[in-house]
DNA sequence: ACCTATTAATAACA
DNA sequence: TTGTTATTAATAGGT
């Protein structure tokens, strides 16, 4: 301070502040500097001037200071936060891998595997889970399994309809084909006109050839599936 | 400085290391003051004496100025290690908890429960495991069982040939009280002073009482245990 | 802690 | 920003 001594307090003209900012800066760090040089002490100075500018001086390692700093009588500050933090994050996992041993432990008994240790209790109790659990899967599988031959017979029984009307339709046809045959020399020995006024030819898939050719029908073939989707491999 | 400019270099003196400590001390911290309240800066400074004794200022908060000073370019040093090791750790807690998610669910389905989504594959996938759990459990028990047996047959046995001995002790001690009821009489009328000689009263526990109380024994009264253990409660 | 001679820091100005 | 300079502030050495 010079010239004239200033009150402390902000300065307002914002070119003068910088100026100040900059001059009492390096003043600052010479200062702190020959403080951890002169005694021999650990200095550590952060600056960030009003437009977030960042200047640093340490004495030795930034890191190490602040570490210093916040387990020196600081206890929960800074540093150890996050050091709770991963204690409790440890803590948590621990739990969580213990639960994970345990269901592994469970699920090894319900398998049977690592029995050795149980007791007389244990091993009735485990039983007595067991069987339920079977009891249940058993039935809910018995359940589905009922579902999908209930499907299958009404499916069956769709098919079956399908059949007779099929069959009855069959009938008609082979009715149709005898008249058919029946007729065919009729026409060609003394009216071959009329055959093909009415367009009938003999390579066409029409009326003619379902009087030749089989039915197109098979026992059992449709587009309704039989599959029960039971995995009866075993 | 003043009287005499001196050389920045550690100073040997001791004392008057801690005198020059105390004196710049304070005017670091002052001229930081002035620094963050003149220039509206972010200041904070940290200090350790040689003798590890802290002194820190800062212009708001340590944390809020270490935390940025952090993250301000510093990248990964400090609190980002940290931050770095609490994302892992929350990764594997996400893992954990997957797992013990899938066990419990797997312990469920085991248990009979929850099975309504599960498609007959699965279901008969799990009434294998089951049944094979069933019986190893089964097995275990009913190995245990028949040792417990085996082992109380033989205590059994123990017992039998113990009681055998007692009785024909018993036996032996009846025939002596016989004996003893005999002689009383004749004692007591003919040669009382024999039986003052030999010490022997009516209240006592020895030879004669034995002649008159019951035996102690009581059938299957033993310290061999014939507890099994088993859990028959059900 | 205090004193004080002397140097260092710096406010205002350029 | 940097330099100059008048003036105050900091402080080394002594008490």
């Amino acid at each position: 301070m010079t010239r004239t001594r200033i009150k402390i307090k902000k300065i307002d003209n914002i070119t003068a502040r910088q100026v100040t900012f900059s001059k009492r800066r390096r003043g600052l760090f010479k200062k702190a500097e020959e403080l951890s040089v002169l005694c021999d002490a650990e200095v550590g100075l952060i600056v960030f001037s009003s437009t977030g500018k960042l200047f640093d001086y340490s004495s030795s390692s930034m890191n190490d200071i602040v570490t210093k700093y916040s387990t020196h009588s600081h206890g929960i500050n800074k540093l150890d936060k996050p050091s709770l933090e991963l204690q409790l994050e440890a803590s948590n996992s621990a739990k969580l891998s213990k639960e994970i041993a345990d269901r592994t432990q469970e699920l090894s008994w319900l398998k049977g595997d690592d029995l050795q240790g149980l007791g007389l209790n244990e091993l009735q109790q485990l039983e007595k889970t067991l069987e339920i659990g079977l009891d249940r899967v058993t039935d809910i599988k018995e359940n589905q399994i009922m579902s999908q031959i209930s499907e299958l017979q009404k499916k069956g029984i769709l098919l079956e309809e399908e059949n007779k009307h099929l069959t009855k339709k069959l009938a008609e046809k082979e009715k149709e084909a005898m008249l058919c045959k029946a007729k065919i020399p009729f026409m060609v020995d003394s009216d071959k006109g009329i055959m093909q006024e009415e367009g009938v030819s003999l390579d066409s898939t029409n009326n003619i050839s379902s009087c030749i050719s089989d039915p197109p029908l098979e026992d059992g073939s449709s587009d309704i599936s039989l599959t029960l989707g039971l995995p009866f491999s075993n």
